[in-house]
DNA sequence: TCAATTTTGTAGTAAAATTACAACTTTTAA
DNA sequence: TTAAAAGTTGTAATTTTACTACAAAATTGA
């Protein structure tokens, strides 16, 4: 079992046509197992009987045995370890690492976040006249997503990447408004004031951010997620997706909330979207 | 995906024969994969090809395709399965659904992802003059995101919500220029033009988008993610979170490719923003 | 009951994998 | 440095495996 971590580990004990063979599995596994022994001897740019040789070295009866092997080893389910990526790593592995530590951040969210509380946001946003979602950095193509979502809803909905646009927009908002403040760290400072304006106007203020922080404590509902960072990386990476997949969530309460026939709407707007797509054939 | 199930879910629409087969493989599945078709079709006591049209009923390519696809349903439990919101679930359904189809899209984007042509693109990006984003509706903020990160790295990286802008910049692009275009389907109108304009300036054309749609097919370079949307909910949620974590894995490459001195700058650049942020106490 | 359809098997063919062996490399010890 | 030994790789032939075409048998329906 677990061949794809046993190339991985043997792999300097492999000889050099048995490292082109490995490398050529290690890129596309999910190929490798499609391909005949003359396909991927190609692609490795050795003999056939060199992949055979390949094969048996990992104590598997012979190439079709191996892809057997292969095959159960991409599909069981590795439970999803958050590794980081090593100045190191070739392609390959960080590709994984990256879809790896993604999934597992997800899982964490997952498990942490508060379903009561994204009930209640639902039902908010639901009843809201006018729904604004802003964010900064990082942080403002997830609001952006956001708008792309409710805006399918017919629904008042306001997004500005500007921070002057933003506290503006605030200025007018009244009771029956809701407010998403988008932050991972709940930190930033001009997001905070704008928290501050929309509750002196009795607006609703929601925050996707770390509860407990300067944005999350001004907030009426926090909705927070426990995301570990890779901070090698000095970059936003799984908090964003984490935020995405709670928009995600939220806009389908939204739906939900509102019931078959306001899907029907949803469908119409895609439909509307036809004329500037290329049909398929 | 699940072959065992489909078997039994089909069974009594199977003939005769084929019936025979079905129930040996049901009775020893790990045996059946371990079988040439000749001794499978020994022990149902039917003939080889019969063995082979069985397999072709369930959609595969033929026996040892089926052979796979057997093996991969027995590898222990795929972890996460794409279960499609119902409109009856509670909050606490849709929520584990989004984010468990979300992981499961991630996984098949994982698997179907070429990393070959990532570690190109790669390549490119690292040697590029000037590098654009550009993307449209749910789209526009996964180049959003890329500009946020792109721009890190101190690199002349472009990025417009505007299909005008999105073309003026493009008509002025020349070569050693990337031009990065994201849309799911890929049958954009619009991202198709500034595809077709960008490679009569001898820009460099990558796609994140599907292979084999007219995007596709007008781009140097395509990155596919086969991810299956829920199409009952008419949004795009998991493809462009896939879209993301492709991002992450270019932005990452492009930093290890870079260099660990390079890694320092990017440090400076996430303590830049501390002013705008409060401390944590 | 007999024609039409479907199912199944036989025999031949094609493809894929494996084996045997020879040529070429690399290593090692004189 | 060189020549034998060990190890690696490829070519060609062989064997195994899977697939196709077609014909026979069974089933269905009028």
């Amino acid at each position: 079992m677990k061949i794809l971590e046993q190339i991985t580990q043997q792999f300097d004990a492999f000889s050099k046509s048995e490292k082109k063979v490995a490398q050529v599995i290690l890129n596309n596994p999910q190929n490798a197992i499609h391909s005949s022994i003359a396909t991927l001897a190609n692609l490795a740019e050795v003999s056939e009987p060199t992949v055979n040789r390949f094969c048996r070295r990992l104590n598997t009866k012979g190439f079709p045995d191996f892809k057997l092997h292969l095959a159960q080893s991409l599909a069981s389910g590795t439970p999803y370890v958050n590794r980081n990526v090593d100045e190191n790593d070739g392609p390959a592995e960080y590709t994984n690492k990256i879809f790896e530590s993604t999934m597992a951040a997800l899982e964490t969210a997952r498990q942490s976040v508060d379903i009561n509380a994204i009930n209640r946001v639902v039902d908010l946003l639901t009843q809201a006249n006018k729904i604004s979602f802003f964010g900064l950095g990082a942080s403002a193509s997830v609001a952006q997503d956001a708008l792309n979502k409710f805006f399918r809803f017919n629904v008042p909905v306001v997004y500005f990447e500007d921070i002057v646009m933003q506290r503006m927009s605030t200025m007018n908002s009244t009771d029956g408004d809701v407010v998403v403040l988008i932050s991972h760290t709940g930190r930033t400072k001009s997001l905070v004031e704008i928290a501050q304006i929309a509750r002196s106007n009795h607006a609703v203020v929601v925050g996707i951010t770390a509860k407990d922080s300067p944005l999350g404590r001004e907030c009426s509902y926090v909705l927070s997620l426990d995301v570990a960072e890779d901070t090698d990386m000095y970059m936003p990476m799984a908090s964003r997706i984490a935020q995405l997949a709670l928009i995600d969530i939220l806009a389908t309460g939204f739906t939900l909330r509102r019931g078959n026939r306001f899907r029907e709407n949803l469908k119409r707007v895609k439909e509307s979207l036809k004329d500037s797509r290329f049909s398929i054939k």
